[in-house]
RNA sequence: GGUCGGGUAGCUCAGUAGGCAGAGCAUGCGCCUGAAAAGCGCAGGGUCACCGGAUCGACGCCGGUCCCGACCA
């Protein structure tokens, strides 16, 4: 917001895996709708938490939204969030298609043995980059393999692919301890905005979709209403899991070498601004 | 004061007819093409409460001390 406002002419494109979601307000940390009015912002609250939402979604809207925001000649500011999410908009990333018949077959067979050594048969360069106890990318791999009939790992270089884009990326980072603090009262200043209600109201409107269901908070919260624990462990359990998050965040984007780092110390808007200023000149 | 149970990795706990210890979680690191706030892998970490004894050898056996819990008085 800060560097949005001090540039001017700028609109952010929000990219998260969660905040797709409407309704999903509090837990997901959306930005405000004063923020929304004083800075525009694209893909926020874009399908009902019970619809199927993917990445692949994602990278239509997304992209269209940033053709959208130069064709009025502002300048995009994108805002991650979800590592693959970013991938898809500002990479090459082409999904291969799916196939959900195939994916329910899959599914059905109990041993992760097999499937791995029909995946060996079948694509054994996929089947090397994927580790055998992975089921989840697998299943993945298979389906694209036989609906397709061509091997998984033809699709292109993946997400391990750095190219010049054009792009200027630029990473925030804290020190654990610190990232550690801000998670923990993140989460408490959450709890005191009414997160636990948002959750309730949330699943009285209906089952939520499968990727909704797993947000950060949401998940827990969930559960103690199920009776499984009681709020403090939730709570609890919500902030390890959150700060798990930002740190596998940290490590999904680590591995980019286009981005430029900075060591946030305490303040954050006075402490990126300049850099940003610099990077955006 | 007595009896019984317990004191093992940061946390919760396994374990061995005596041969220098393990699991889950946490932590660190890595992977990642349609669930990605998801999914998966690897690693570090312990004078086994303390002191003494018998034994080639003890976390394990014997004696004592200290701490925690339950019950009894």
């Amino acid at each position: 917001m800060a560097a949005a406002i001090t540039h001017g002419n700028t609109q952010i494109i929000a990219c998260d895996a969660m905040q797709v979601y409407r309704h999903m307000d509090i837990g997901t940390a959306k930005p405000t709708d004063n923020d929304r009015s004083r800075v525009a912002h694209h893909c926020l609250d874009l399908v009902e938490p019970t619809e199927r939402f993917t990445v692949s979604e994602y990278q239509s809207y997304s992209r269209q939204a940033v053709r959208q925001v130069h064709a009025s000649g502002a300048r995009a500011l994108v805002v991650a969030g979800t590592g693959l999410y970013l991938t898809a908009l500002i990479d090459d990333l082409n999904f291969p298609g799916e196939w959900p018949d195939v994916r329910t077959e899959l599914e059905r067979e109990p041993s992760v043995e097999v499937l791995y050594s029909r995946l060996q048969e079948l694509d054994p360069t996929a089947a090397r980059r994927i580790e055998p106890s992975n089921r989840r990318r697998i299943e993945r791999a298979l389906e694209v393999c036989i609906g397709s009939g061509r091997p998984f790992s033809e699709t292109g270089p993946g997400t391990g692919a750095y190219p010049d884009n054009g792009v200027v990326q630029v990473g925030i980072l804290w020190n654990r301890e610190t990232l550690a603090k801000r998670v923990e009262e993140r989460v408490h200043r959450m709890m005191d905005n009414g997160f636990l209600n948002e959750v309730r109201e949330l699943r009285a409107t209906g089952s939520l979709s499968p990727t909704a269901r797993q947000a950060l908070g949401y998940k827990e919260l969930s559960e103690h209403l199920d009776g499984k624990y009681s709020l403090a462990e939730a709570v609890n359990a919500m902030i390890t899991h959150t700060r798990q998050f930002a740190v596998r965040q940290e490590r999904w984007f680590r591995r980019d070498p286009r981005i430029r780092w900075i060591h946030v110390e305490r303040d954050p808007v006075a402490e990126i601004g300049p850099i940003l200023s610099e990077y955006l000149r």
